[in-house]
DNA sequence: TGAATAGTGTCTTTCAGACAATATGGA
DNA sequence: TCCATATTGTCTGAAAGACACTATTCA
């Protein structure tokens, strides 16, 4: 059903160039852009489209957030998550890992990355109308930033994020990232959102730490245990096992699949 | 989401990279787009931000989609959600009421909007660039579209989508309807997002029978009756009965404050 | 009176949560 | 040996689901 409605929407026609004289038509007539001249460029409204990436890992037992200091105005000093103006020839994720590459100097890719919020407020960049889409995405691994003139990135603990010690956000990105820890928390009690936080092959004591870091609570081994076992899709076993520290080794896991959790890990009552 | 993954491999064609303004810059410096001339006119991309409106109701038994028929190229003569490119000056859920007016002549507001996803294709609209931030809505009563010239819309059945008989939908309008359906079940699994289906006062058989709907399912009166009673906030009760046709007359509720449901109303299992 | 819908009572199954018990490594 | 972690076993309480039963109206 889907794939009949993505195909149907590929084809081959020509833009028409425009060549309006008049630079800008009435809002009644911008809410019906089916005319050869719509959506040609004297006509369009100072709408910029930005990419912010809300992306998080688990670093030394907490969450931890990437963001880079901003050295011009406006908010210069102030902390923001990276962000790209969107390209006409790229999409929202490909947008997203440019942000972090360019502005942050780290290589790695994303572990997972989906769309998270648009955030449209009219007042939320002072130069000009900015829209920004929001992603959330992880890795496994925070990699330190790459050095560079642009690797001004950091992994800060969201736990700092509003104590006179932790970084002061600029724009509206305060919103964003507490936006992204909420569906963060979210994504871990419907999918297995947090496979993508651990390095593979990973025991259930990692995967369950991570839900301990992203919920802030402490799960029982044994009923996690046997939750996530009971998941088909979860996580994959293979036959082989680590001992981390001390204490009996565990065996370890892959990924799986994808799955939906039905019924849901649970999360506070 | 998945659906992410599978756009992210979806590469537009040289058709759109051919367009661009020779006065753009490098994609390195826009992805710092922080200095004083950062979001000049002449440097922002060819993107233009539609919002369109997956927009649903319960009619006589039926879950229904509101869609408007295109009178112009491209995809003329096939059905789309009613949308709208946003202004500077607006917020989406304003841009959203405006396309419902504008494009379907419907007059009653929303009972409830909220965002549902960005579609970020890079050929889902033959003429340029156009990145759409969809969102969902629904109304308690799914009123006849006014007169006037620019009232094409119509009600139709979710369930006739995809049959001879149903609507041909343009673009990639049947991935935002399918994403609508598929967000609306998951909201009323999650939140009271079906009081908005019916209008105040209502039955809890009113509102049962919403949820029948849009699952397409036959709730257990007793135990539906149980649980939406024992979670705070989500219906009010209050002094009247309505006789509906035959039967016992029912206790009449209105909206609650907003509720998560916590735990959710099952749903397959 | 019978049909239809609203509302109450109760039983069973399932599952989360707690916790005891065992397994297996390192210090 | 003790300690720490992994893994298995078992019990309990809460909630979903099924269904019998009562209540109240209209035809």
């Amino acid at each position: 059903m889907a794939k009949d409605g993505k195909k149907a929407d590929r084809r081959p026609g020509g833009r028409v160039k425009a060549q309006k004289s008049v630079k800008k038509r009435s809002a009644e007539v911008r809410a019906v852009p089916d005319g050869p001249g719509g959506y040609v460029a004297d006509d369009r409204p100072d709408v910029v489209v930005v990419v912010d990436v809300s992306y998080f890992a688990v670093d030394r037992g907490a969450l931890v957030v990437l963001l880079v200091e901003r050295t011009r105005q406006p908010d210069a000093g102030r902390w923001a998550v990276p962000g790209a103006v969107l390209e006409p020839d790229e999409v929202l994720t490909d947008a997203a890992a440019r942000a972090v590459v360019a502005r942050a100097g780290i290589l790695e890719p994303f572990t997972r990355v989906e769309q998270l919020a648009v955030f449209d407020a009219g007042d939320r960049d002072p130069r000009t109308r900015v829209v920004s889409t929001a992603v959330l995405a992880v890795t496994s691994t925070a990699a330190a930033p790459a050095g560079g003139a642009l690797a001004s990135g950091r992994w800060w603990p969201v736990g700092a994020i509003g104590t006179p010690a932790g970084p002061s956000l600029a724009f509206d990105h305060l919103d964003i990232v507490t936006t992204g820890i909420e569906r963060l928390r979210a994504r871990l009690e419907l999918t297995d959102f947090a496979t993508a936080l651990v390095e593979e092959p990973f025991t259930l004591g990692e995967l369950r730490r991570a839900y301990d870091v992203v919920w802030g609570v402490e799960l029982e081994p044994a009923n996690f245990r046997r939750k996530v076992l009971a998941t088909p899709g979860f996580v994959v076993p293979t036959a082989g096992k680590r001992i981390v520290g001390t204490g009996r080794p565990a065996d370890l896991y892959l990924r799986g699949g994808g799955a939906v959790l039905h019924p849901p890990i649970p999360r506070q009552r």
